[in-house]
DNA sequence: AATTATGATAAGGTTACCCTAATAAGGAGG
DNA sequence: CCTCCTTATTAGGGTAACCTTATCATAATT
């Protein structure tokens, strides 16, 4: 049987290993800043996983997940994002209300009300926040997207995802972006760690935090 | 806060209080059958619940709940029946099937996803059983309501609700009878323990077991 | 090599639920 | 009044997650 605790840190895991694919560890301090739990409840979480076969652990060196905890894992992402969409396309709640729902709701769900909600939604895509409903840690970088941090000047994007934590989402909201989104990159200063862009003959001013939680991808 | 195990109690309490309206008073040992946990925990649930003001006990007598102990019941027996409602009607699943699902998501639903629920199915008045999404424990008794095994002979009854076991439910769907369907009585035979009914034409037999989870109406 | 920073773990505590086995309290009948 | 039976409660234990505080082990810096 999969625990609530179990399964967030499970999918914390498979987060930080597919936001950053080139080292394949997680390490302890990632996660203990992540989930925002004290090191001990981590180190026992982690013994815990380990002894469950759905997690590697080297000391000094991070976790990774077996083949069983990326599928426990992908599951649930997939029931998190069913949840989040439901939410946002049939029960009227904003775009940065849904994720803490969601937190509570997919460990609750059955495999069977996953695929009935998924056929009732007839198989979504993605998620508000334009993230894959299907996910698998093999095929996550489409080496075409890239954060919005790295997009040249003169050129124009498409958004594809946002991070999902409330603050961005209310921001992002009262700009008028969301994934599907085109903009134009009229200025990228690195210096002074802002990019101005224009969308619906609007020019905005993202500044570089803000611009690291958009991922977008160029056009034509 | 409240968690799934304390819901759950409230909840088998308030059920059992309306059950039976005479006597005030639910006895432990009640709560032990329905509960088929053993003694000593639901004693201690008792305690934590009256500690918390939403359980009356005395002992040797049993517990009824206070005001705010109902409150909450019939909160959460609501949100049972939007799910039961959702997972029916929307969903597809069969009505047998939805008690358990329904049991887990009951607790993980804020009032406002309750609310939104509501809202999306349009204000249902019953779950697929019969049963009122709004409930109070003292509207409760409607008096023109009886249980078919007190039902007369040569009169015709509308079937109201009826009682949410998978195995009751199974086999009311085989033989057609649902609420809302419309029978009349052929024969009462209180020695041998059986109803004769009919209904869409045929003639049925209902065993007193099965009649005594069937609650009906009779017409005009 | 010595110091400092970081990471890991041990020890002990808490809360929500669950259990078994043993004991105590009430009520009915002799 | 005492016995028997039902009912209630105590005592003691377990697990999943959390915590704080203190003490290790290793890595990085000086
Ligand atoms: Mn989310
Ligand atoms: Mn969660
Ligand atoms: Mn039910
Ligand atoms: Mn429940």
């Amino acid at each position: 049987m999969s625990f609530r605790g179990e399964e967030d840190y499970i999918k914390q895991i498979f987060q930080l290993q597919c936001d950053n694919p080139s080292s394949a560890y997680v390490k302890t301090s990632e996660l203990i800043q992540l989930t925002g739990h004290a090191a001990p409840s981590v180190n026992e979480m982690i013994k815990r996983l380990v002894s469950k076969g759905l997690l590697e652990y080297n000391r000094y060196v991070g976790v990774r997940l077996t083949s069983e905890g990326e599928h426990i894992a992908a599951n649930i992402i997939k029931k998190h994002r069913l949840w989040e969409t439901f939410l946002h396309d049939y029960l009227n709640y904003k775009w940065d209300e849904i994720h803490d729902e969601a937190e509570a709701l997919e460990h609750i769900t059955s495999d069977r009300l996953s695929e009935a909600l998924y056929a009732f939604m007839a198989h979504p895509k993605t998620c508000p926040h334009g993230n894959p409903i299907e996910v698998s840690i093999d095929d996550q970088h489409d080496s075409e997207e890239i954060l919005l941090i790295n997009a040249s000047t003169h050129h124009a994007y498409r958004i594809i995802r946002v991070k999902d934590t409330p603050d961005v989402l209310e921001y992002l909201d009262r700009i008028h972006l969301k994934p599907g989104t085109t903009i134009r990159i009229n200025e990228n200063d690195p210096f002074n760690e802002f990019i101005e862009i224009k969308n619906d003959d609007r020019t905005k001013t993202i500044g570089y935090r803000l611009a690291k939680s958009i991922v977008v991808k160029k056009l034509e």
